[in-house]
DNA sequence: TATAAAGCTTCCAGTCAGGGGAGACTCAAG
DNA sequence: CTTGAGTCTCCCCTGACTGGAAGCTTTATA
């Protein structure tokens, strides 16, 4: 089987292999290479992308700094600081502190809203009449909490 | 001053006045009017989208319930609700619940992430050495909490 | 060895919920 | 009359992909 001599490090994988070890789809892998994310190796003579074990690596760190929510953006600048082994942890942890508040910002916003929507759903009856205190607290005018 | 004669009930007002009386951008009313999501009462004589108070209603729900967090679907379904007087609550309630469940699964979901991402940033000393755990944390091979 | 299937390539279009701006028109005030 | 604000349509842009079409290359099977 190729697949199993592909999971060699050092051994040149096409991006169908790269994709499937990274555990993400083979559309994203290309996506990431057209943005500069992780570029591949190299081509082979029919133009095939070339990843080894290294780049996977880097798409697996993407892809899971992608499931922490870090942006694009963020990505590029993570994975700069990983690649740089004379790196800072200082700005490593800048940029998760940044990503915390952002979390606990909008964890606190979806809260609100989860509370206020549950009072609401508390109150209906939920029968098949059309009084619906959801539908008046959403037609509400005053609301703006922000 | 037209703007409050406009906000008597029964008049028309141009796109301008049902945005800000509903607060939200005149690109977005117009955006809700292209999707037929909430469509002005008709047009003026040049052409001009005209709103009478109870599309302003209509604009002023859509924007709560966006604000709730409500998608487009959701919220066509919503006003829909909302505009038959003969609906029943339990529908209503239905499609609350839903959503009160998507919040939920989300918030764990980032609660999850923002407390593994606070461990690593505990962990880190955070000073000029390249010994990060934040770094060596998302370059885990063996994530997948799902 | 022939051929079919799978995998790879590029390019184009679409997603969600609008935002930004161009160019033309209308309206109200001075 | 002019000026400025408001409005119109039209098109492109966002993020982070996803899906599809048309055309190669490689792999597996008969």
């Amino acid at each position: 089987m190729r697949a199993s001599r592909a999971r060699l490090k050092g051994w040149a994988m096409k991006i169908g292999e790269a994709a499937k070890q990274a555990k993400i789809p083979v559309k994203t892998v290309r996506y990431y290479a057209d943005i500069d994310l992780v570029t591949p190796n190299g081509r082979s003579e029919s133009g095939y992308r070339e990843y080894d074990g290294k780049a996977v690596s880097k798409l697996q760190f993407v892809a899971r700094s992608r499931a922490f929510g870090f942006g694009i953006p963020a990505c590029r600048e993570l994975l700069s600081l990983y690649e740089d082994r004379s790196r800072a942890s200082a700005d490593v942890k800048r940029i998760a502190k940044e990503r915390i508040a952002e979390l606990d910002a909008r964890l606190s916003e979806m809260q609100l809203l989860r509370d206020e929507l549950s009072h609401l759903v508390e109150n209906c009856a939920g029968n098949a009449r059309p009084d619906c205190p959801i539908i008046d607290g959403l037609a509400l005018q005053e609301p703006e909490r922000g």
